[in-house]
DNA sequence: CAGTCCTTTCG
DNA sequence: GAAAGGACT
């Protein structure tokens, strides 16, 4: 019998469109799956609270779809590069094949992994597909990587020759199984059981949940998805972020499913997987970008450090109905819409003057689609400090916003019920209702629901100074 | 080099 | 229609 091979589950939680996967079963070798968790790969950006939930959810979903190919998942959990060596021992296996992923710490770790492996004659293979094109290939006219979105995505779009995504292999041929851990022995769920509930209301992770989600999208959604994806209370988004981050699904699977969808709303989609698309490489070229400004001059921006602000944001407890109900949508669900991440981002560093990344930290712990490069790349991008910057056009209108896009208030009254009898006028201002329209809705300001903890008007002021003084200086 | 463009907002 | 400025061709 030919000498196994791993495949090395990561952020690929899939078995369609897995080149991994098909490469290893091409080989003829018998297969060991296996996925490690190592909970302090990532450093400072290792897994967060609601990444957790998902990852279990995802994993158990994979473990039976592998076990129905006659193949179980081995569990390790440890340094994965020790695990990984470990197992290799165990098993005498000759090859590992895995699919990239692409944040600084995991493009060195790999790399070093790769070395020690090859040293003991194992060979390594890893494929690609976590994204439409390598980061580092797409470049301008001076072959330096783009820094404005647009030429990127077209620059892209032109290139891209998309092949089919290939099929999920029918049947696994499966080596001897490993000793596994047991999933729920890793307690990668939430401690507060309500919080896990929330999520679990809201997401099917797994594979057959992310192809489920495509396929209600293309039917329901993408045809209106231009006119509809900027109304939160639509639900217009296609709510894919999380399964493309684990790679339950591929990008190029969404662009060749898009095919038949009516032009509008399917050129409006693909440019948001262009954005996500965008992050990725941005993040390659800038390896820092979660942690240091894209642009320098930012290094002497004048922040605030107001704890108590800091709170009140992350609670959404601002006063201003949209920015808490965005938050508070953020801490059920584990998901903000689009725009509200705009707005509710732009109002912690705008309003707030509080440092951007007290936001991305935030984020990183309570959305189920946390990711490095998109995190930190749009957090920048709302900070004025980041790629396609524009910083003074970026002061959104917390009362503005609501009234364009959440005209009923239908959003405010599902996530901050507490305004939820108060008529449309005053909903996204309920601070400028007479007494008796209050009192009517239920509603004491300043007990059942706060006062802002900012006026906009001299916030957005203060934020135009500060900008300012930048360029002063 | 000059001309165009940029996930936009606000008055 | 203006708000600053840099990216891109």
């Amino acid at each position: 019998m030919s000498a196994p091979a791993i495949i090395w589950f990561r952020r690929d939680l899939r078995l369609t469109d897995n080149h991994a996967l098909s490469a290893a079963v091409a080989s003829g070798a018998p297969l060991i799956p296996a996925f490690i968790l190592d909970e302090e790969e990532g450093g400072e950006w290792r897994l967060g609270g609601a990444s957790r939930w998902w990852l279990h959810e995802s994993l158990a979903a994979l473990s039976r779809d592998l076990e129905k190919r006659g193949a179980p998942l081995t569990l390790r959990r440890g340094d994965a590069q020790a695990e990984l060596s470990r197992l290799v021992a165990e098993t005498g296996a000759a090859a590992v094949y895995c699919n990239r992923i692409y944040e600084p710490w995991a493009t060195d770790r790999d790399a070093r992994l790769e070395a020690k492996l090859r040293e003991k004659g194992v060979t390594t293979r890893s494929c690609a597909g976590a994204l439409l094109a390598e980061p580092g290939s797409v470049c301008n006219a001076q072959g330096r990587p783009f820094r404005v979105f647009t030429p990127f995505w077209r620059a892209l779009a032109e290139r891209l020759q998309p092949a089919p995504p290939l099929p999920a292999p029918k049947k696994l041929r499966a080596a001897p199984a490993p000793a596994s851990d047991r999933l729920d022995d890793w307690r990668l769920q939430p401690k507060a059981p309500d919080w896990a509930e929330g999520l679990r209301e809201s997401w099917r992770p797994g594979e057959a949940g992310a192809q489920r989600r495509l396929d209600d999208f293309l039917r329901d959604g993408i045809g209106a998805y231009a006119l509809l994806r900027d109304f939160p209370a639509k639900d217009g988004a296609s709510r894919l972020s999380p399964h493309l981050h684990w790679g339950e699904i591929t990008p190029l699977q969404i662009w060749s499913a898009t095919a038949a969808a009516p032009e509008a709303g399917r050129l409006a989609f693909l440019r948001e997987l262009g954005w996500r698309e965008f992050c990725h490489h941005l993040l390659a070229a800038h390896p820092d970008m979660p942690k240091a400004p894209l642009d320098k001059s930012f290094a002497r921006f004048p922040w605030t450090n107001d704890a108590g602000a800091l709170e009140a944001w992350m609670k959404g407890e601002t006063g201003y109905p949209l920015v808490d109900a965005a938050m508070r949508q953020l801490w059920r669900t584990g998901f903000m819409h689009n725009r509200l991440r705009m707005v509710a981002a732009s109002f912690l560093v705008k309003h707030l003057l509080l440092p951007w990344r007290e936001g991305e930290r935030w984020f990183w712990d309570t959305l189920v689609d946390a990711d490095l490069a998109d995190n930190s790349g749009n957090w920048q991008w709302v900070a004025g400090c980041g790629a396609d910057a524009a910083p003074y056009f970026r002061i959104f209108n917390p009362v503005l916003q609501g009234e364009k896009f959440d005209p009923d208030g239908a959003f405010v009254r599902r996530f901050v019920p507490e305004l939820a009898r108060l008529e449309a006028k005053y909903i996204h201002k309920p601070w400028a209702a007479p007494e008796r329209t209050l009192r009517q809705a239920g509603i004491a300001l300043g007990e059942t629901y706060p006062r802002p903890i900012v006026d906009h008007a001299a916030a957005r002021k203060r934020a135009l100074e500060a900008y300012a003084s930048l360029r002063a200086g």
